[in-house]
DNA sequence: CGCCTCCTTGACGTTAACGTCAACGTGAAT
DNA sequence: ATTCACGTTGACGTTAACGTCAAGGAGGCG
């Protein structure tokens, strides 16, 4: 497929550095099944790919994911490339699930945050009030 | 304000179970100061307002949110209408914190949900391959 | 060679958010 | 009078998601 160019890699440290986490969560993706980083004798490296599915497991815990939830979902993106029905039917029925699910949290959201700033409206009204 | 008669109270277990969580929660919720229901002798007694903060902060669980977020914002809606020039300036600098990091969160998931709706997609344009 | 830096694998510690007893009180029902 | 169903306060247990050592290996360099 590829002896192409952008094979650039990362080490754990260079990683974790770069998003802004610590080695430490790494090894706990990699014990997790988040990740599987392959190997260069005993040290980890990490393929543009891992980065990308690194990248995607933190975005989800920043609004709430679990790392399990995390795990399903990316490994839906690879298995939704299979060829066999059965398995494209359950995945297609649990990723709506998951929307669902999604959808959900982000109505959620969506109200916290319009209350949050109605209520930061009120005070700039009463300041305003104060301030005459 | 009101000898009025929309004055329904609940208890630990009908509030819990309205709700959809255990009573447990409930006084854990009170020991980490984001409740404080007033009492008929040793009994809880919670008003149509500790309801409404109830739901407040479980739907900001349901986002990821923790409870020290959650009381930091339940705590605002009250604060909001002080008459302090000082403390209401203070309250709308963090207000405006808080409303960037929910932004920041709603983008965040926003990109996750389109991704899973496109893995679906994905899988529906298979399956109608392998269908025909 | 010795030191430094970064990596490795354990293994135990910590924090948040409850779960899960135990032991007890209390008003209503049988 | 006792049996429920519900309430109360401790207090210890559990799970997730890491943090924090400790002990050691491998490569570079002055």
């Amino acid at each position: 497929m590829s002896a192409n160019a952008s094979e650039r890699t990362w080490t754990v440290g260079e990683l974790a550095d770069e998003l802004g986490v610590t080695t430490r969560t790494l090894r706990h993706y990699e014990a997790e099944g988040l990740l599987a980083p392959s190997r260069s004798g005993q040290n980890r490296v990490y393929t543009a790919r891992d980065r990308a599915r690194l990248r995607l497991i933190l975005r989800g815990r920043r609004f709430g994911m679990t790392l399990a939830e995390c795990r399903e979902i990316v490994d839906m993106y690879d298995g939704a490339e299979s060829s066999e029905m059965l398995q494209l039917k359950t995945l297609l029925g649990r990723l709506d699930e998951i929307i669902a699910d999604l959808r959900r949290r982000q109505d959620d959201l969506r109200r916290t945050l319009r209350e949050v700033q109605d209520t930061a409206e009120l005070c700039r009204r009463r300041l305003t009030e104060l301030e005459i």
